[in-house]
DNA sequence: GTATGTCAACGATTATTTTCGTACTTTTTT
DNA sequence: AAAAAAGTACGAAAATAATCGTTGACATAC
């Protein structure tokens, strides 16, 4: 599968909060200063690609994102692995750790994760 | 800072494992199949945008990474938690265990971070 | 039924990244 | 000293991504 771009990530995180959804919900929910025109030819060509679902049944089309969340953010997740921390999934987690503010509820949690992990691996 | 592209953290990657080097060195080591002209290119461009260091000393430059490969890595990992995984470090801890495999010994050395972390957050 | 508004299609443009060919300079070899 | 080898500089082409303007189709309101 092929990894979605900037722009197109911005797109499908909309998509995934909002449920199938016409070009203009996604304009409107965008932060970004963009164009109406730019964003429906992004959905556009981002259904051509089959990032997205389009069901022309209605007056304005309705887009729907053929990919699952999780899975995209596996496959990113995945693909930065590999390009920047040698392989090493231990060593993203470190990364992402000292990338950021993490709660001590996060840690219980993800102390929770690894103990599923080791149960019973993805 | 500025992200480095993917091309550039090609290069990254191999300056950061072989120390200082020459065009050529990074030409010689490379998986890709590019010409060495194009890699004296991007590296030429790399250093004009700060992220390479040049010494003009010898006959044929020397060139050293500007950027820790840790910095770089959070910094990696932080853009990608704020663009894909709703800000938080938690859920790309989850996608990088499901990503790969990752070895019990893994496992206890990430708990061990958790530990250190929670002791001393960074 | 004509005017107005909303939308999709399409092409074109701009920006960025990646790549390479050519020319010029400096060494090294003969 | 001429030829060959190894470098850098430079410009430009090719590829990719992002953006927008214009047009025509289709509704809805007047």
């Amino acid at each position: 599968m092929q990894l979605p771009t900037e722009a197109e990530l911005e797109i499908l995180n909309i998509l995934w909060a909002l449920g199938p959804s016409t070009v203009r919900d996604v304009h409107t929910a965008s932060e970004k200063e963009t164009g109406y025109t730019t964003v429906l030819k992004q959905m556009q060509v981002m259904a051509e690609k089959g990032l997205l679902k389009r069901s022309e049944r209605y007056r304005s089309h309705v887009y729907e994102a053929r990919i699952a969340k999780e899975q995209t953010q596996r496959q990113l997740a995945r693909n930065l692995v590999r390009r920047a921390f040698d392989g090493s999934a231990k060593n993203l987690v470190l990364g992402a750790l000292s990338s950021q503010k993490v709660t001590a509820a996060d840690l219980a949690e993800i102390r929770r994760m690894l103990d599923e992990y080791e149960k019973r691996p993805l």
